[in-house]
DNA sequence: TGATATCAGTCAACAAGGCTGACATAAATT
DNA sequence: AATTTATGTCAGCCTTGTTGACTGATATCA
């Protein structure tokens, strides 16, 4: 890092650096940087909530939904290790899900001890509904800073995730399934 | 938007027309951008919670003492508008700061009802600590990246934040006080 | 076949960190 | 003097995470 990250004087120039070869990164950049996430994401979580709350749903049933949704037939331990939360956790989750006839469990075919997910409609229509809320703030964002931040907003967050699981995530996210 | 939001076929093209007309977006692309912030915040989070847990701390102290370490002298309110959580909330988060003697506060000097936060010498260590992790984070990503990408980046968050808060919370993340 | 491992589900207890409502105190403002 | 404002606190509730222990069904291995 360029300059002592202690020094608390905010540095003049809130310049990035050049094309490519030394990207001069002030702590006062970073900072920004920290703080634009953190404001983006609280939004960007924010919309879907109260449609949640409605149903007497949180956060972590969206999370839940959206990749099951995304992963249709996804087992209970693949959504164990997207979610990275415990057994117990996911199957409150679950189970108050599929009380509310949002999700379908299924035996596995080939291994039955493994339960397979799906939406039911009602948990389609749903995640539709929320899906629709982040697609509609994300789209804007996309379409207000054009192409090119578009490629630069995602290349910047896949390399913000832990580089010992990026390739699986990345692919993960790309292929969509596990 | 394009298409019908219920249809649950992932359409080939759901294409939002609008401002760059070179800028196809499908729900696809909206989703892995939905994902990867997802991914990324995660990880972004993560890496100071264990240190706080060390210290039976949690994320909403760590978000405490960057506004504070950020703009020093800041009162309740002030830290409650940023944070968008109750009083009752902020006060506990606040109490187990100041009983740890992380951070000091003191007697408003023209309004004595108001309370100046600030950290001590123990709240800046723990602070410069934990920025540290996220610091380096950001700061690897960024490298990575390139300039062009951060620009991106950091264009396509703003676009994120709510837009009726958009220009004062910019203002806010660049000027730092509030 | 019999032992072992794996996948899923559950019970119990606990903690962090949100929330609401009610209320108290001191200081500023009208 | 009355009211408003800034802060702090008590009590109770909810969601969502944790650990540990244990069960049942099925798959796999020796």
């Amino acid at each position: 890092m360029a300059h002592d990250p202690r020094s608390s004087a905010p540095p003049k120039a809130g310049r990035i650096g050049g094309a490519d070869p030394r990207l001069y990164l002030t702590d006062e950049q970073l900072r920004q940087g920290i703080e634009l996430l953190f404001f983006a994401y609280r939004d960007f979580t924010g919309d879907p909530d109260q449609v949640l709350a409605e149903r007497g749903l949180g956060r972590a049933h969206h999370r839940t939904i959206h990749f099951i949704k995304r992963r249709p037939g996804i087992t209970v331990a693949g959504l164990l290790r997207l979610l990275q939360v415990t057994k117990q956790s996911l199957n409150r989750v679950l189970r108050q899900l599929i009380d509310d006839g949002l999700v379908v469990s299924t035996e596995g075919k080939t291994d039955r001890r493994e339960r397979n997910l799906h939406l039911s409609e009602a948990g389609e229509a749903l995640e539709t509904q929320l899906s629709e809320l982040q697609r509609a703030r994300v789209g804007r964002a996309y379409r207000a800073a054009g192409s090119e931040a578009v490629a630069g907003f995602r290349t910047v967050l896949e390399h913000m995730i832990d580089e010992g699981a990026r390739d699986e995530i990345l692919d993960l996210v790309r292929r969509g399934s596990p």
